[in-house]
DNA sequence: TATTGTTATACTCTATAACTATA
DNA sequence: TATAGTTATAGAGTATAACAATA
């Protein structure tokens, strides 16, 4: 059907632009995910946050903040909930008592791989659909073109 | 450098997953056509609302919210509004009359146009940063990617 | 009984503003 | 003067629930 679309609907421009395609991605990706996290009852930013704090051990809220693109008002309410779960530890930098020193707990290392399964689990009809090449190729034009919107062209 | 992206941050199990990466591009594209449609004064959904009347005329609100994933109540305001500014026609359906006949008028036309002008130079940063044959790549997966998340696999 | 359109309401995500402490 | 963290507030985007009209 040319130029048309599963429904039978014709995309017109809207078929061009990258932006309207990735909102329909991201909608439906996030409804999924948010069922999936029900259960740990915590902020839909908190699995990133964990995963971030996980990999770069004393790191402080304000580089979550500029890595996940979220104000650093956001970071505060994430961080506190998952200090107060007992998933995080906040101490206060020796060398600028300014920052925050955030390190995982051992209960917060298990609960971001189950959260982390839960995602693989909500993704897996796109792996199932796309090849692991062009998963990779998703996800690595998806960060480029973020940067090329971020960075501007040198 | 080794797991690391431009901030020097590992990304750890967060590289893996296309939720992540999807939701940093929405939120950038997003906040940028804000500011670029800010001069329409109208909803953010407009543009593609008026794109899918273009492409479709005749077709009811009912068609817009599946194509673009949203609940009819929110068509509903997106197309009142659009009416009111002289950009939709809202006639009843003489064959089904639950349905509103959707149509562009002249002026419409002209203000989506204008609207998709905005949109391209909004994503011109990632038309510059990737090839023509990496930005029909990136649109291509996503929308797969979209697909295989909705319709269950075969 | 199911679908279309409508209205009113509420929730989630994220940003802004104002502040304190530290650099 | 600028940055890190905090708090309170506000906005945008979207969904849910209930309803009338029509199929």
């Amino acid at each position: 059907m040319e130029g048309a679309d599963d429904d039978g609907m014709r995309l017109g421009q809207l078929g061009e632009r990258v932006g309207p395609a990735v909102r329909l991605l991201r909608n439906e990706l996030t409804s999924r995910i948010a069922q999936a996290y029900a259960r740990f009852g915590l902020h839909s930013g908190a699995s990133s946050a964990m995963a971030l704090i996980e990999a770069n051990p004393g790191c402080a809220q304000a580089d979550l903040a500029r890595e996940l693109a979220l104000d650093k008002s956001v970071v505060v309410v994430i961080v506190a909930d998952l200090e107060g779960k007992g998933f995080v530890t906040r101490t206060r930098s020796p060398t600028d008592r300014r920052r925050n020193s955030l390190a995982l707990t051992e209960e917060g290392r298990r609960v971001v791989t189950a959260m982390f399964t839960a995602a693989a689990a909500v993704e897996q009809p796109i792996e199932a659909a796309l090849s692991a090449e062009e998963r990779a190729t998703l996800i690595r034009l998806v960060r480029r073109a973020h940067a090329a919107l971020v960075e501007p062209a040198p």
